[in-house]
DNA sequence: ATAACTTCTGTAGCTACTACAGGATCAAGA
DNA sequence: TCTTGATCCTGTAGTAGCTACAGAAGTTAT
């Protein structure tokens, strides 16, 4: 069993997330020792790790609990598990694309820099109906 | 002079979001008529269109707030504009190649679903240290 | 014994809005 | 004139997912 640093240090998961994760009810309340102080066990800091992985794909902390559950639940509900990755990649994909069209609205807006106008053409863009 | 709804009609700035612009101190506090309504000048409304296109072009508040003084500032301070617009497209560059590093790891998560595995193999993968 | 570290609870801050509640005011039709 | 519906006001709380305290208490090392 370890204390919350050592959990935090082996999840890669932050103290005070973890904390938030346990308000939150994203993972179990763990015990407590004699001391008041949290107490986690290798699966309870396998939880974390896993939360902290969905994380890192960007999955949603509404997802990654969910995807915790199914990894917890007997069933191994594959498809439940391709629904949400699946909407998550579009929803990747939806910001690929939207930043994309930003990136290109940029380029095109700071085009004429420094080519040494009186008035500052970008700011001109910015102003213009 | 205008009612805060229509300023929000013709800058496409919603009601709520113009209040709470006044409230931070992006935008002076307009006049009132004598029955308490905040009025709207045409220049107040081009205020507000600006900002909306700096929002739409993914620039953070601060950022906008500094574009639009720069853009009243009488000096059109080009080079500060340019440092902005370039730091910002470079952030949007790195949030477009997180995005794509999250995509294919996705990808490969999700590789072999379907292909009529017992257990999930994306839980599986999660799990795995 | 003392210092430095860790943990505890509880609360507030971050971004940029958005959504109320509860009340006042205004414009237009019957 | 009365009523209905639209608009406006202030103030507060909620969203996502942490992060950063404050202030207290316990633990570990020298």
């Amino acid at each position: 069993m370890f204390a919350i640093g050592e959990a935090s240090r082996q999840s890669g998961v932050g103290i005070e997330t973890i904390r938030y994760y346990e308000r939150e009810g994203i993972v179990p309340k763990p015990e407590r020792a004699s001391n008041n102080r949290r107490m986690y066990s290798a699966n309870d800091i396998g939880r974390l790790r896993f939360l902290k992985k969905c994380r890192d794909l960007g999955f949603p902390l509404t997802d990654a609990k969910t995807l915790l559950i199914l990894s917890e639940g007997g069933s191994e509900d594959c498809q439940s598990v391709k629904k949400l990755a699946e909407l998550h990649t579009f929803n990747v994909r939806a910001k690929i694309d939207e930043l994309k069209r930003l990136e290109a609205a940029l380029i095109e807006l700071t085009a004429n820099c420094d080519t040494g106008n009186v008035s500052c053409p970008m700011l001109s863009k910015l102003r213009s109906v």
